[in-house]
DNA sequence: CATGAATGAGATTTCATTCAT
DNA sequence: TATGAATGAAATCTCATTCAT
């Protein structure tokens, strides 16, 4: 990416440099900043008042980087999942064992749902606009691609060496897995108050993702 | 419903009850063109006056009957739960052997949330407002124990009989259950665009169906 | 027209006629307001923060009564042409001798754009800004047949009878009319600057005026 | 042009050269991309953001050339003018027979406001604006004062060989030759509306432009 | 000659809500 | 039960213009 580069080449930094560089940051900050707002109140519900408030610039810059609150909408969008994907890139459950590749995807995924709440937040409020947006971002798609290849692979393997005695599809596996990672999250509240129970409590996760683990590898029959 | 009570309570209909009638009318096309609007914008996003436009009324008569926006939502959110409830009271999962009633539940849960999006839709919108009014409703709670109480026992009765091996709490295997329902619905526009498959499809949908049946059961270790 | 009925009941107004009437009021004042300001700044560059401080009222007004704009600007484009066919409709030029008929056209349309300047500015605002609006308002057309109409019958008695010898279409006439009616008002500012005389002095205008009626009455051949 | 002398002038071109060529350039597609602007929104309407996205060139060049919106209207307008009467420099109607003359003089305005339509645009902008610039600029006067002169000479000459009855001024008939040439450009829109004919057509224009030498001649009392 | 960053003011429009009748 | 009139605040977005490089 471009401010990478001058990053790099800030050992020296020339006037242009200096110049983009200023404009990198206060272009970070908004785009930040309009992540939490998009996912607290979604597409409509958000105010770009707020969100330049909180990223500390003129709402002119809003329009100067970005053009319409729905492009800076597409950026926040895009960004969160570039940072699912970048992360699952750094997991690599697919090189080993069957039982235990499978377990590493499903924690990996519970617990990122968990420590970055904007991948969900974000990614329901698009579901609940419609999902325009996701239907324009090719990315989506196309980055997906290796963790589907890689989790079919690994299915494909555990039923040839019978470690497993089922043989769903990739995607099945994986929205499976998803489900269980995400329903703690996306109904937290209403389910608190359905259970009285606190869904945020460490003893209740911790058993959560447990049983998460235990629900698939039960179902896959590698238990 | 409440005001079908009243038609048939009104064996002499005087100028009173004429009224009333034609008031509850008006009071039944607002709440359900607000429940409309509160699952495809939230309480932030719904617009009131879109609400009465779609009601085909005065905007004075929603605060007539409603008070504000909010006493509006909170009649709205009560009346998807309500529905809901009403629905479950209906099947009588837990009078079966203990595969067959969880199977059914699980396939009631999956089907409810097909059929009746604005439970889902309406669920997390709340969520993603924080949940404060879903805190304030105890309807929520106290509605949900017989579900709780009879899943438990009939949890109790499988791993008693043999037919299950494992023994999780209620709402643990309700919170499965759930989450395997929700997904597909709540992640539709995204998932569609993520593995480039149509989730709405018929083909898909039984398949799926099969899979969260599959994978309940093959966790208690009943198949 | 509904306030004109109020006017003549307002010897006993009763709740519902003060309430309307004080809102054709408001209506009025924006209404006026807005011509002056369209007349000046054009749909696009007129203020309709201005307009409702001219009409001194909120500004949640004119969205009250006019929706958008554009639906002020309609309205008051409808309202302009609306008092110059109510002006023509008020003289009968077309029962006089052909000589005098036409004479008297001249000198009201003459005259008409000079006392009404509202007129010749929204048209030709109208014009500029591409005539969108004037394509939508069948009026325009309907309620010049009678104009046209009477000015094809006078054209036709004077050509009959020898006062005239031409005898051009009533519409090329009325166009010749207008346009004499019309430079000195549409084009003051740049003929003032560009022939350094007073375009808007009495001795200029009583001269143009019958230079006016000259030119039309010398063309059909009648003087 | 200006510009185009330069690029003939530049015998061995160097740095500097080119830099100014392009600059010319630069500036030349600015001031071509605001006549349109200007015409189609006036000065106040006008945006020097799509000004310069038509220019295909950054806002801060705007400036540089024309330091601000008000310097490149003034020469905007200067050059629509300009265009004009070197147009009219290259007719000779005042060396013809006074009815030749005067019918040439005619034909050449109805035809120019035709095919230049930015020039009765501009004109008509500046006008209801107030026309502050037109009385700024000087040259609006002085470069007229040729095309008085000559059509005053071409009146004298009519009159005293009698092929004219009447001797108006030059400036009054001269108004009604642009009346005529105008009304049909600067109301478009309405009149098409209002006599539900299209004048844009080959035909109208045909017969309109006949029509306006007829007048013209007839009322000189030379046909 | 050329450009990216930045700004304060003002544009139209929609918001939930209340008053008077 | 029902409605037309009225409001202040805040929404998104565009305006002409300047600074620094």
């Amino acid at each position: 990416m471009a401010h990478q580069k001058k990053i790099q080449a800030s050992g020296a930094p020339d006037a242009t440099a200096g110049a983009t560089k200023r404009g990198e940051d206060t272009r970070e900050r908004i785009l930040s900043a309009a992540i939490e707002e998009f996912c607290a109140a979604g597409f409509a519900g958000a105010s770009t008042t707020r969100i330049v408030q909180a990223a500390n610039c003129n709402i002119r810059m809003l329009y100067h980087f970005f053009a319409k609150k729905e492009g800076l909408y597409r950026a926040a969008l895009e960004r969160v999942y570039e940072q699912l994907r970048d992360s699952e890139d750094r997991i690599s459950f697919w090189q080993r064992p069957p039982r235990e590749g499978v377990a590493e995807l499903t924690t990996f995924t519970f617990d990122y749902m968990l420590e970055n709440p904007q991948f969900p937040k974000m990614v329901l409020q698009e579901n609940l606009a419609g999902g325009d947006m996701a239907r324009e971002l090719g990315s989506l798609y196309s980055r997906s691609r290796p963790l589907i290849a890689n989790l079919d692979g690994l299915i494909e393997n555990g039923f040839a060496d019978g470690t497993f005695c089922k043989r769903p599809s990739a995607t099945d596996l994986y929205l499976t897995i998803l489900s269980l990672s995400f329903i703690h999250i996306s109904n937290l509240h209403t389910l608190t108050a359905t259970f009285g129970e606190d869904l945020t409590e460490a003893a209740f996760l911790e058993r959560r993702r447990a049983h998460a683990v235990e629900v698939v590898l039960g179902y896959l029959g590698a238990d």
